[in-house]
DNA sequence: ATGAAAGCGCTAACAA
DNA sequence: TTGTTAGCGCTTTCAT
């Protein structure tokens, strides 16, 4: 008897009604909680309602109406910087009609047309898109069709809000900081990048942006070395690799995120050096990872979290109206100054 | 102009009918290869289907047949070991016709039951529900609603396949492995369960219970030693204090999870210890938290993302036959010694 | 092989 | 305030 029960046939909108002994529409009315039901009239449809179990099938109202559920598009489930922003989304949302369900795609512009797609042809209300690499003109169009917020990827547009962080101010924190204890030589691991509008929207440009500006800015043009790998645990650690090659290795290494970072200490490692003794190490991000005891990596705090419910805040306004003039939230970061930066050492150099 | 643009409205069925200049009918026969349409009425309303720029709303599908969408509920998006489980189960499912969304519940019990209803009320076709804590009761109304394959959770079922790992044999593998280092004492940290059916069922559970089993088995009845916190790197940070304060202190921890080791580390580290020079440390899910070079944490490989890939495959085999027996796949844990292991030291002791 | 037509479970005019 | 009814975009009998 596993399989086909007796075809448990759903309760549907008919059955409470014929059960309350209203209108199919006096239920609807007060589902949606739309004007024009009397006070004895929701309690009788809540009671039929509690008493069959029912439950709105969210596919039949989306063919009229809305479906209740908003759609995340998440770009790496294992970078906890993303985690942190859910966090903030999954908080504003909870408690409230709208239902999140989320999908990822790694950097993947092929797999990010297919999940957009599948959101709107699933008639969802709104999407967040974290960091996406599509081209200005596909978040366009997927903005112009659902209700869209977009975060953590610069530029202005008058279809979808944004949500992003200061890039070139938390790159600058870094360098400022290293600068400030001494670092001369200061590298950065940057994501290889070379479409023409990811190189002004994307963080990763930002940022490696930012670093130079800041190097400039402290009067250490020589000091500037950029290899260009990805944002990943393998780009740090074949970026951190090079570095080590030079001829003339740099006193500090600016990883562009946490998980970056982590990559780089598998270089050290295996080089047999040590983050602050032989070379100074910051990332970006704040995650988890960076705040674990052994590690205790400095770093610059995004408020990931922060940024999530902003996010779903822009997100629940703009389905409220969809014709209300988009906004482009940027948060300031902050430095988080932990063990493994110091005042460049001597040691074993020439 | 930016909201409201001009109502675009959606490419429907009838639109690419009436394109190409058959019936409604004949383009939902090739849309779901359908039996009854002739070559050339295929290559007609393909042209159509793609001139038009044509894809079916799923929604609308949903309220007749398929939905063509998979739902995954995890518990801890934090957790590596799971984003392994849900590679697997992308792997498997992509180039396919099914869309997989995601959604997350700490290891809470109302989630749990609002977002699997959720799911239902999408007309979801399938779910795969990753160590779900919800009772016995529940998940079998779920599965008897919906497809369903569970991971990570132990009993078998009429209505749902499951996916599991041998946790009572993985955890015998580390206290195997600690014993034949030398180690007599051996603690566990485990995740506090009191509920009879998870205390059965949930791989913590068995885990703990493979512990003493093990140690039973080993002749170290006297070096049992558990701590029961929960499975989070706060859990594993609080444990190994608490182990720590002992007036013997064990001379290796077996973590049950590879992010409680993370806390185990926290806490070595702010006692001013080190892993394995004064506590040998395993862990457990092979995460690649565990592989990460400084960290470097011996544990158990449960092989996360082969068992995403039979998930997969198990729920659209019950997709397409929903009568089938239901089938329970445990899959055999392997050990991965690494540096976080070793002989145990008499170093500072009395 | 092809198409007409009846729903699926809702929402939203509109009428009463 | 309440109820009737026409769809939403599909799938699926059932004729032809």
């Amino acid at each position: 008897m596993p399989g086909q029960p007796n075809p448990v046939r759903r309760i549907t909108i008919v059955d409470v009604a014929r059960h309350a002994g209203v209108s199919i529409t006096a239920v609807s009315k007060v589902l949606r909680n739309a004007y024009g039901a009397s006070p004895e009239m929701q309690t009788k449809v809540r009671a039929a309602i509690e008493q069959l179990g029912y439950r709105p099938s969210a596919t039949a109202r989306g063919l009229r109406g809305r479906t209740y559920t908003i759609g995340v598009l998440l770009p790496e489930i294992r970078n906890p910087f993303f985690a942190d922003v859910l966090d903030g989304v999954t908080e504003h949302l909870d408690g409230g009609e709208y239902q999140l369900l989320m999908a990822q795609c790694r950097n993947d512009e092929a797999c990010e047309a297919r999940l957009t797609d599948a959101m709107i042809d699933r008639s969802m209300d709104g999407v967040i898109l974290i960091a996406p690499v599509s081209s200005r003109r596909r978040l366009q169009a997927v903005a112009r069709t659902v209700s869209t917020v977009v975060v953590g990827r610069h530029g202005h547009s008058a279809d979808y809000d944004t949500v992003t962080d200061d890039d070139v101010a938390g790159a600058g924190l870094v360098v400022g900081h290293l600068a400030e204890l001494g670092h001369r030589h200061i590298a950065h691991i940057e994501h290889f990048e070379t479409d023409p509008v990811r190189l002004t929207e994307m963080p990763n440009a930002q940022r490696a942006d930012g670093y130079r500006r800041a190097m400039n800015a402290h009067g250490l043009a020589d000091g500037i070395d950029v290899v260009s790998t990805s944002y990943t645990q393998e780009g740090g650690y074949l970026g951190a690799q090079r570095l080590l090659d030079r001829e003339v290795q740099p006193t500090a290494i600016f990883a562009g995120a946490d998980i970056v970072a982590m990559g780089v200490f598998d270089a050290l490692t295996e080089a047999g050096l040590s983050a602050p003794e032989d070379i100074s190490l910051a990332g970006y991000d704040n995650t988890t990872f960076a705040a674990f005891g052994p590690i205790s990596l400095t770093t610059v705090d995004q408020a990931g979290h922060q940024m999530g419910v902003d996010a779903a805040r822009l997100l629940l306004d703009r389905i409220a109206d969809r014709a209300k003039p988009t906004a482009q939230l940027k948060l300031s970061p902050t430095l988080v100054a932990r063990r493994t930066t110091a005042a460049p050492s001597t040691r074993g150099r020439i």
